[in-house]
DNA sequence: TTTCAGATTTGTAATGATTGCAAATTTATA
DNA sequence: TATAAATTTGCAATCATTACAAATCTGAAA
């Protein structure tokens, strides 16, 4: 989902990253954004833009949100990592046609889980994979 | 869960996949275990008992068993591919003291998400992430 | 049994994402 | 301005996976 944060530079300094330009324009790019882009994705983008960018940074940059928990990490598809800047609980959605991957609510909270008791929960994803309405309309499935 | 096949060779024949003892053998690790093994897992535990075995052939095979919809991969690390011969919808609990991953049963059935009618959904994984209850004793979470 | 084609396995090289690391650059402080 | 600390960068190294062609195995036909 699209996050609503009026300053960013304030949010990532709350959080106890300094906001370099490069850590700024990252985090606008998966803020602003329902996409759940990839490193390349992050990269290509900003690369007109910070023409001096290295991929590194945007690994290293990735890697610092995470430790201050403002970023998750979507495994939705083993040869592809994707990040995401809304951290609550929700699901996501992979269309096997065009790619995208999307987001959902899911309804009721959390089911308990009988054998899991006595276990700290840290993370937790839901993943669904499948073809999209519109992608089932303009093919045959 | 332990999947209770009888017969393995016939489980693959049924399946369309000729049994090779390779295919055999790795079959055998992921029904007869509730480990979730990686390649190097399987790997490892059968280069004894094979020695000729190449790290291909168990790359390959699982590609085949995937195909066949007899395994799911099971990406709940970024780093590690795991592997299970159970295809049923259940969760998976990852460990992060021990590194175990373990299943759960999901209680109610899956929720319908009203954003996802008009999908077809053919995958679905449900991971979380923590503490077990047996690494909590031992340590101070 | 021998022969031969097709299926399967194997070893090695190539690929591609991620990380390690040291140098270069930028920023903050005195 | 001078200096130290933080950040970024570029490139090499690592590691999992895949591509590919040669070697081996299997099963049917002769
Ligand atoms: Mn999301
Ligand atoms: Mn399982
Ligand atoms: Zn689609
Ligand atoms: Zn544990």
């Amino acid at each position: 989902m699209l996050l609503k944060i009026e300053n960013v530079g304030q949010y990532l300094r709350d959080a106890g990253i300094k906001p370099s330009i490069q850590r700024l324009k990252i985090f606008e790019i998966l803020a602003k954004s329902y996409e759940h882009p990839t490193v390349e994705n992050i990269y290509t983008q900003l690369s007109p833009e910070i023409p001096t960018l290295s991929k590194t940074t945007v690994y290293n940059t990735l890697k610092l949100f995470q430790k201050h928990g403002l970023v998750m990490v979507i495994n939705i598809e083993d040869n592809e990592t994707r990040y995401d800047a809304d951290t609550s609980f929700h699901g996501h959605f992979k269309c096997n046609v065009c790619g995208k991957v999307s987001d959902f609510n899911i309804p009721n909270t959390q089911p308990l889980i009988e054998s899991l008791k006595g276990s700290l929960i840290t993370e937790s994803h839901y993943y669904l994979k499948g073809i999209c309405a519109k992608c089932r309309l303009r093919t045959d499935n």
